[in-house]
DNA sequence: CTGAAAGCGCTTACAG
DNA sequence: CTGAAAGCGCTTACAG
């Protein structure tokens, strides 16, 4: 390559990255070269001296039936992989369902393999994200991570904000009994959509009522448990909302089950705006999450943080779509 | 290394290659350093000699929406994430879903940044299969990649076979006037599972009719128009092979519409048995495909290509899972 | 602005 | 069975 273009393999080098310090006559010789050869620079090399590995990885932590189900991951996961491959960098895929996984990644991790880590899961009290910040790697979360305020930098949703925006059109709607199926109290999602739900009830001047309110899992079966559980509490029930669009299709299930139609008898509002939201009859109304924006924001703070920058945070907004279901 | 184990760099390195030539003493004193120290081989360097890449690229191939929609490909790729990393091989996912994106990727895996690849694609007119076969990279698709017969291998379901279980179940449950809405009839799974299809007519001595047969393209809003046509076309139609579940989620929405109850008025089978078929009223009877050994398998037989085999195909079977819609 | 040289951390013949 | 040595293809001070 260097004979090809007619200089010292330095200048070669000094074109590839960058172009500093060429003159531009070698660096015309050396793009000549380049395009006539179909040159392609042996990345194992470089990274033997610089120390990078030009990758970053894309880490899930969730059992496994969640990534089968949940189709939040493969939204979030083909933003990143696109969002990457605009700077030519590749993902990598690691799915840590247990222990024993979450073990072997780290040392693959930490073993310099990846340049930094895009960390989705939507339990925060999974001590990955713990255990890389403590190495050093660069990690960026989705959703922020309870407890590690600060340390790691993350991009979310506004949860709380959609999360009242459901209630308030629902309440809109003339409901006045409006229960809530929550995700894991682990999580953030889970905390902050309730919370939202609690500030608005308050807000439209409707009485708070624990019946009202069941924990789920995010998962569709989760849902229709909940679901269940709520008509027996709360029978009067004349609206729900439910953090998530999966368990508002088991929802759905349950009412349907019970025989309560939808909108009628009952309004149903989801969250997400998940590819689950148009499967179900009626499509429902739902809070939509700006998962192209996350992805983009995600990788765009990991390739800061990589380069050097403070952990940060970004909160996108989020938005009501209204559809049948209320 | 070497001088914590007190041996030279060269008997380090053939205790990580396998051992071989290694005296027990020398072996026993290089694994004692290793766990003492922690020490993990630094792969670009050793990629550097070796001239492999160690990782392996799971390509898809298809529009964007297709990997938003459809629950069958993250299956593949967990499965076969979770193959690899059996094997210690990390993943790099890669989605092509235009020109411009199969050029880049090419471009990048004949540079020799993976070692092999998995492709994943319905449509089987991608010229993918066929560039990088002729690059010489080792390539295991997803099913039979069409007019490449045997240059590349491939794992694929017996869909025929499945087709016709599926038939003969919808015949023996009484029906007479079957209809089915394939998938894109230049994939091998539209081809086959329509030839399923006809042979079991044929077997069960009901005639052929092509207004029963309804071309469509994977997508559930594809099944919600083909189905809605067919019953134009075929108003005393009592039963529908749908050769993909999530099509069959938008033909429920179709006999709906039309007011016709499923199993009652109109049984329904799907294909696939992906998490969607549980997500519908009522429950999908659906074909299993055997997705876990189908991710097992592909990473076999790329790994032996890698190795040096030649290809080779592996068909596995397919299994009726009986439900409500049938 | 540019070249010669050192060195990144491995693997692999080659002697012994 | 083992060590010394060469070399993989780059990048990066260092002189000039």
């Amino acid at each position: 390559m260097a004979r090809e273009a007619g200089v010292s393999r330095g200048t070669v080098s000094r074109v590839l990255n960058g172009g500093h310090n060429v003159s531009p006559t070698a660096l015309a010789a050396v793009n000549a070269a380049i395009r006539r050869t179909g040159y392609v620079v042996n990345r194992h090399a470089r990274s033997l001296i610089t120390g990078r590995s030009d990758s970053v990885g894309f880490l899930l932590t969730e059992p496994q039936e969640r990534f089968f189900e949940d189709p939040n991951f493969s939204v979030l996961l083909r933003g990143c992989t696109q969002a990457l491959a605009a700077h030519d960098i590749p993902l990598l895929l690691m799915i840590a369902g247990n222990e024993a996984e979450r073990r072997r990644i780290t040392r693959y991790i930490t073993g310099g393999h990846v340049d930094g880590v895009l960390l989705v899961s939507s339990h925060s009290g999974n001590p990955m994200a713990e255990r890389l910040a403590k190495a050093q790697i660069p990690v960026v979360a989705c959703g922020e991570p309870l407890g590690l305020g600060g340390q790691i930098a993350y991009v979310g949703a506004d949860e709380r904000g959609g999360a009242r925006a459901m209630v308030r059109h629902l309440a809109a709607g003339g409901r006045r009994r409006i229960a809530t199926i929550t995700g894991p109290l682990d999580t953030p999602g889970g905390v902050q959509r309730l919370a939202g739900y609690r500030e608005e009830l308050a807000a439209a001047g409707l009485p708070a009522d624990e019946a009202l309110i069941a924990e789920s899992d995010y998962s569709r079966a989760g849902g229709e448990a909940a679901m269940t559980a709520l008509l027996r509490r709360a029978p009067d029930l004349d609206a729900v909302f439910v953090a998530s669009d999966l368990m508002a299709q088991g929802a759905l299930v349950a009412l349907e089950h019970a025989g309560r139609s939808v909108p009628h008898d009952v309004a149903v509002g989801g969250f997400d705006d998940s590819p689950a939201a148009l499967a179900t009859r009626p499509p429902l109304t739902t809070i939509r999450q700006p998962f192209d924006r996350i992805s983009t924001e995600m990788v765009r703070l990991l390739l800061a943080r990589i380069a050097g920058d403070d952990p940060s945070a970004v909160i996108l907004p989020t938005e009501l779509v209204r559809r049948e279901s209320s």
